[in-house]
DNA sequence: CGAAATAAAGATAAAAGACTCTTAAAACTA
DNA sequence: TAGTTTTAAGAGTCTTTTATCTTTATTTCG
């Protein structure tokens, strides 16, 4: 569905959005170290949402990434268009190119309710809501939050 | 969202399905003609379909394969477990093992609509109808359908 | 300015998915 | 039984995605 880029670049931004990070500049490796991640791997996934003003990021000592906005100003579609691009919403469930209203495959119909949808939980999922959920209710954003030690 | 192994097998249960193909053994090279997929590619793809009880095949001269259940009793749901297995209808959007209600992720409760949704098309979806509707409204089953020559 | 810390960039490697090529096995036909 | 046709199976290739390793550029601090 999403790629593991995309999936690692929702989660940092996610990560970026709780208010213990907010507002601070957070190292790649600290990132990498919390979701483990690859951290030069991250490092890439950072810059290119860097490159389409998601997130900011300055080199050298005491520098790092941060949310280029407010956190109730991005949307979790940001991302995916950012990283994935828009293909997850637009394209045939029979990968046919072309196939639209008025030259559908047999699952035009259905699989378009099922992408409106989709792009819906995306549109109106912005990351201070992400990350209140992560906050209030405990709930996780990488593998084994609990089982770690 | 679904391998293209699996977009394979769908269409070609679809073809299967169509009243001309329909009780007949149609070769492997003449439906990877009508689909444009590689005969050999095709080949292992309906092999699968044999072993899940989907498809029956036979070898050697007047040979093919054919639809072992009439069209209205196999769900695209079934092809789609045999091929991709249940990982898109149980996964987590972020790919965490052990998501789920009590443990969940920021999107679990969206997504798991979604999913439901996606579920419900497929099973909803038997060759029967989706045969009916590429036949009676000239619907596409695979690339140009139109524009071959 | 020099040293240390940090992101950026480039080259390479590993893994998975998609596809091909070749050979084997089975079924029909004469 | 011999020959032909067709699916089955095994090994190999190509491409894309994911990840790593190394070097470079930038920033801060003393």
């Amino acid at each position: 569905m999403l790629s593991q880029t995309c999936i690692y670049g929702i989660q940092t931004c996610i990560f970026l959005a709780l208010p213990e990070q907010v507002e601070k500049r957070v190292r790649v490796s600290t990132i990498a170290e919390e979701l483990h991640i690859s951290p030069t791997f991250l490092s890439k996934i950072v810059n290119q949402l860097v490159q389409v003003g998601i997130l900011k990021s300055v080199r050298g000592v005491s520098g790092g990434t941060w949310l280029a906005k407010p956190a109730q100003e991005i949307k979790a579609v940001d991302i995916v268009l950012a990283i994935d691009g828009n293909r997850i919403f637009n394209e045939c469930l029979l990968g046919l190119p072309g196939c639209n209203d008025r030259n559908p495959c047999p699952f035009h119909q259905q699989w378009s309710n099922v992408r409106l949808q989709l792009l819906a939980m995306f549109q109106s999922s912005t990351l201070d809501t992400l990350a209140a959920k992560v906050n209030d209710l405990d709930l996780r954003i990488r593998q084994h939050k609990n089982n770690d030690h």
